[in-house]
DNA sequence: GTCTATATTTGGATAGAC
DNA sequence: GTCTATCCAAATATAGAC
């Protein structure tokens, strides 16, 4: 089907998103756990009973807060493809996942915490986080570590970077500014003999 | 004041101790978010409205459970004044920490993930979080580490690991064995240079 | 110190008119 | 598609009797 224009379709379209837009401002002010059907309806001028006119839980919205968040990470770590120096695109790549994470706090929260009672991302939601995992696999590849472990290793430390820049010192820099340290010591132990910085 | 035995206060200390260990039951059970005065009552034979007469809120609780929390975690790395070699001593006292936070994983994310909405701990509750962390201090100056930096990557290494283990393969330990792996990385980076097992 | 009773708030969700 | 009207449930917290 050529999906043909259909104006109520694409409001209906419009106005989830203006929803979802809500929702993240919400999220942002108050805290992920503190997102309420209430306050985000009166934030879009609407009754909290409409919305479900638009989706049928609160866990849909969060799932398609998940899923938005998980595309939008996948996109931005993409766009390194055209990087050719292995080495220069697992640090820049290691920088791209922190501003990711440090820029939204609630987002970090909800893609790799999972803190919010009783949410689980669907499938569907989640599968473009796997393709994310896969590609920071190939990117470790590049650089000539075959070591399943690495990954492993490569996931801990950046996440753990994240988190501690946010929970103890939002707003500033304190752990995003090792990046590129953590990103040297990680090759140092992993990758193939390799000449070091002077 | 040599703190006269009185039966009475014995009492409620015991009863105030039933139901931190009560709390922590829960918090297991159903997750750190969903402790509600309601169960917490029951599952010691109250209603929820008599806990008032030991716990001022719910965040009074939540305050007990951080600050007996970080105190645990204090007595844990404590112990490890004993060991002589510091290389060693670092790498039990990572595994210390990582047993610690996977055991309980709803303790992993009371002090370390701050997730509850509007909970902030009281300054007393944090202090031992704080001696906590001066003794990792300690025990990676005694690894010939002077490098301030050094701590803060320590810290965002660990925390990630016991993060990923606990959100990505609870109950497994697909992080928590990089925890050597982890520390000889971190070692060869910040270490003046040392001998390498052959 | 624990209870009953109740206040208060909050939040998710449904039915049905328009 | 949005509203009013409601429902229902859960949760924190207070007042006052016993």
């Amino acid at each position: 089907m050529p999906a043909p224009r259909d104006r109520r379709t694409e409001r209906y379209a419009a106005t989830r998103r203006e929803i979802l837009d809500a929702a993240w401002d919400l999220v942002r002010a108050n805290g992920l756990g503190s997102l309420a059907m209430r306050d985000l309806g009166a934030r879009v001028g609407m009754r909290a009973q409409s919305l479900y006119a638009y989706f049928p839980s609160k866990f849909a919205i969060y799932d398609a807060m998940f899923a938005e968040s998980n595309r939008e990470l996948l996109r931005r770590v993409s766009g390194m493809a055209s990087v050719r120096d292995p080495i220069k695109a697992l640090r820049e790549r290691a920088r791209i996942f922190l501003v990711f994470c440090v820029e939204e706090p609630g987002r970090f929260q909800l893609l790799f915490q999972r803190t919010i009672p009783g949410f689980e991302p669907s499938p569907e939601a989640y599968a473009p986080a796997m393709d994310a995992l896969e590609s920071a696999a190939d990117a470790i590849r590049a650089c000539g570590i075959s070591d399943a472990r690495a990954i492993d290793m490569w996931t801990a430390i950046n996440s753990g970077l994240a988190a501690q820049q946010t929970s103890n010192d939002p707003g500033g820099d304190r752990w995003v500014r090792l990046a590129d340290e953590a990103t040297e010591m990680f090759l140092a132990h992993y990758a193939p003999a390799r000449k070091r910085k002077a």
